[in-house]
DNA sequence: TATAAACCTTGTAGTAGCTACAAGGTCAAG
DNA sequence: CTTGACCTTGTAGCTACTACAAGGTTTATA
């Protein structure tokens, strides 16, 4: 299986696959005569896994850790559960940040009064103690 | 006023601001006659509206349409609640994708049976068809 | 068999918004 | 007059790709 069947298959494209081989997220497969790369049903499947991963938001790092996690079955799944935890516990935190970002942004739309720039209150609210770019 | 003084002044590094300044997004000040850059007032408060824009999430191009339009006295201020309406709602959209990526978490968090790597839910759960990586 | 289209190869540079150096010049204090 | 804190420029690094250029390979068709 060549890279652009292995990217049809995992929902990716070929060059994000050879960046992934770059930094040693995907194994490097052997090559063809023709120096194609030449990949297997393993392939696939360690990147289907990483696109779910990164789709979940996490990190190529984290990635490349539970990867390396999955691999040793024996081991207790603590460390799979803190990434994940931690993960959530960033994913939490970027919630409440948006969720205080979108009210200050619903507050400063809301003072748009349709007038000319000289009195806008976006470009005021904007100018935290408003000396003079907003208004010299 | 030196570099140093205004990053204090603006709450940022010097670094940025002379980032900003290669960028085009801060005027060059004028310099000293020991080469230093020296800035007024009106730096300050172009810098701490950018940084205060950023600290909204507007991107660094919104925030050059803003600052040209605030100089733009005349103008009616539809060109500036646009902006802030478009930022809105790229902001709800990403607070619909991280609320959609929490209960995902949430829920392949609350699989873990705290046993082996081999019986991880939540490996099992990344690997979306399961095929082999996590199981083989 | 020729050739063109559709693939593949490598390497490099670009994206956003900074941040972190290195190697050197300037300035104020003691 | 030296020490240390500043400043200068230029370049490279960060995340996770994406886009291209210049060339080689494979496959289909005329």
């Amino acid at each position: 299986m060549n890279i652009g069947e292995l990217a049809r298959a995992a929902d990716t494209k070929a060059e994000t696959i050879r960046y992934y081989e770059r930094i040693g997220l995907l194994p490097a497969p052997p090559r063809t005569p023709g120096n194609y790369r030449d990949y297997s049903a393993e392939h696939v499947s360690r990147l289907a896994f990483t696109r779910r991963a990164r789709d979940l938001g996490f990190s190529i790092d984290q990635i490349r850790t539970l990867l390396d996690l999955a691999d040793q079955k024996e081991q207790s799944c603590k460390a799979v559960d803190a990434i994940a935890r931690e993960h959530l516990t960033e994913v939490k935190r970027k919630l409440a940040d948006l969720g205080a970002l979108r009210r200050e942004l619903e507050s400063l739309i809301g003072q748009c009064r349709h007038g000319t720039i000289a009195e806008c209150r976006i470009l005021e609210a904007l100018a935290p103690d408003a000396a003079s770019s907003a208004r010299a």
